[in-house]
RNA sequence: GGCGAGUUGGCGGAGUGGUUACGCAGCGGAUUGCAAAUCCGUGUACACCGGUUCGAUUCCGGUACUCGCCUCCA
């Protein structure tokens, strides 16, 4: 089974060939932990999560060896504790809590290793150190800055020459910079910051040597050929420059062959345009599992993780409410047909071929589609699980979609919880049942179009009838109908 | 200003040098006490202008528009 990834250091989709099958490495860039992770966090996460699942298909879930790490050093952060008054190190263990149970929810793997950057401060010196007596970097008034103008090679990864960088371009010009596309590799703390000591003084590292020292520490370190070279870096199209960059600076001057294959993923966008919390349209993925968006009703994680599935990985993708419902009523008729079936043991070779064709999930999913058309349910299912998409919560949950309207959403707690109007619908579908048996269909109409005028959509199917409340749910209506 | 990505039917979204994507919505039919749900059928779209070709939505060039990055946001 070959695979192909779009590599973005050669701009051409190539065979994947990994350097070991027997340890295929790779390494994505993880979030900075101060805050909840938002929705255009949650894009890659899922994508590369395919790609880790259909590695592991592919050479073996032992051979597999997957870094997502967490940048828990970062002036961020530091905001934020001096904002709130707590410690660093309280806010950034609950904030990977929280990324870890939200990242859960979107069925996605834990990754094998989830280093943190303070776990890594002394091969941070030591890289930089090497760095220097390289003359790769040199250190002013407390800094440490990489000399970009040193490595030739600058600005191939995402296609700028160093001098189109500098002109027109904002970049920092601080007196203690050789040249202003220099970047910092450590920096000074002040006795209020974390810092560690150093030959340069106590200070904290800059951003993006964290991930050169990580991957290498877990991952180029086992190069075989002892070269530090790894299979595969993954991250958002944004980081590209100047991070990736940078990453791919520091370690080739250390004489690191580093990664092998980029893959970057394009932006998300809510209804048509950048989330931003000016805009109104920024939410967190807790947010929408917990229905505090702008949709107002709680969507499951593996409705966001299809919704995100849906569109290839390399293209912008747009988040908007109409997909969200489209996804989740896929993924009920998905459900409800394929209760009680087992999972085939062979993947559909259709399926298999859209994923090892870099990544095209839509393409994949299209194929589901057809599978069910078919009646195809094992193998449907068996591609559930190849892509990581679960549907319990979408199975269980009768109230959910369409409830929006502030007023309702205690009630969805009500019904589901079983009290109440759950109970009410439960024995006026039963009278209606009844009346129908009976020819009374006075009666059963004005059920029927009562239940509508309430907001209670009844979906009559030959094991009984199912429901769910629209927008308009009315309960003082529903009270009447009895 | 520099760099990059994209433009597919009502909507979403794959793909291909000449044959059906697929889903949703719509329409027609079956079914139904009437509905709903379900099932069956149905849609010839690929921004614009050139070029290559027997033939291009698919390759090449240009134009327009959209979006992203260049500011430690994935």
């Amino acid at each position: 089974m070959d695979i192909y990834l779009k590599n973005t250091a050669t701009g051409e989709k190539e065979r994947f060939d990994p350097l070991d099958d027997g340890n295929v490495r790779m390494y994505v860039c993880g979030p900075t932990v101060y805050d909840r992770a938002h929705l255009g966090n949650a894009r890659p996460v899922a994508v590369f999560d395919v790609l880790y699942r259909l590695l592991r298909h592919v050479y073996g879930e032992t051979s597999v060896t997957y870094v997502r790490n967490f940048t828990d050093v970062d002036d961020k952060i530091n905001a934020r504790a001096a904002e709130t008054g707590r410690s660093i190190g309280d806010i950034t263990d609950e904030t990977i809590g929280w990324f870890h149970d939200d990242m859960d929810a979107l069925g996605a793997l834990r990754p094998d290793h989830a280093p943190r950057a303070t776990g890594y401060i002394p091969q941070m010196v030591a890289m930089i150190k090497g760095l220097i007596a390289e003359g790769f970097a040199y250190e002013r008034e407390g800094h440490v800055l990489f000399r970009v103008r040193k490595y030739e090679e600058y600005g191939n990864l995402s296609g700028r020459s160093v001098d189109d960088m500098i002109a027109g371009a904002r970049v920092e010009v601080a007196p203690f910079k050789e040249d202003p596309m220099d970047f910092v590799l450590w920096k000074p703390s002040s006795d209020d910051l974390p810092g560690w000591d150093s030959p340069w003084g106590r200070g904290r590292p800059g951003w993006h040597i964290e991930c050169s020292v990580m991957a290498y520490e877990l991952l180029g370190k086992s190069d075989r050929r002892g070269q530090g070279r790894f299979d595969i870096h993954g991250g958002g199209n944004d980081l590209m420059f100047p991070h990736h960059e940078n990453e791919i600076a520091q370690s080739r001057c250390c004489g690191h062959g580093f990664a092998q294959v980029w893959l970057h993923n394009e932006m998300l966008q809510v209804e048509g345009k950048k989330m931003s919390k000016s805009l109104g349209n920024f939410f967190t993925v807790r947010d929408l599992l917990e229905g505090n968006w702008s949709g107002g009703w709680k969507v499951p994680g593996e409705v966001i993780r299809f919704v995100f599935l849906s569109t290839h990985y390399r293209k912008p993708m747009d988040w908007t409410e109409k997909k969200a419902k489209e996804a989740e009523a896929t993924l009920r008729k998905w459900a409800k047909a394929a209760e009680g079936v087992q999972a085939s043991e062979d993947t559909d070779p259709e399926v298999l071929t859209a994923l090892a064709d870099d990544l095209n999930t839509a393409g994949a999913i299209g194929r589901m589609h057809e599978l069910f058309r078919n009646g195809d349910l094992p193998r449907l299912l068996n591609a559930f699980i190849l892509m990581g998409i679960s549907f319990n919560a979408v199975k269980t949950k009768r109230v959910s979609m369409a409830v929006r309207e502030s007023g309702t959403d205690s009630f969805s707690a009500t019904l589901t919880t079983g009290t109440g109007t759950a109970e009410l619908i439960a024995s006026l579908l039963e009278e209606r049942a009844k009346a129908r048996t009976e020819k009374n269909f006075v009666r059963a109409d004005e059920l029927r179009d009562g239940f509508s005028a309430a907001g209670v959509i009844v979906k009559d199917t030959p094991d009984g009838s199912d429901w769910e409340l629209a927008p308009n749910f009315d309960p003082a209506k529903l009270e009447a109908l009895k």
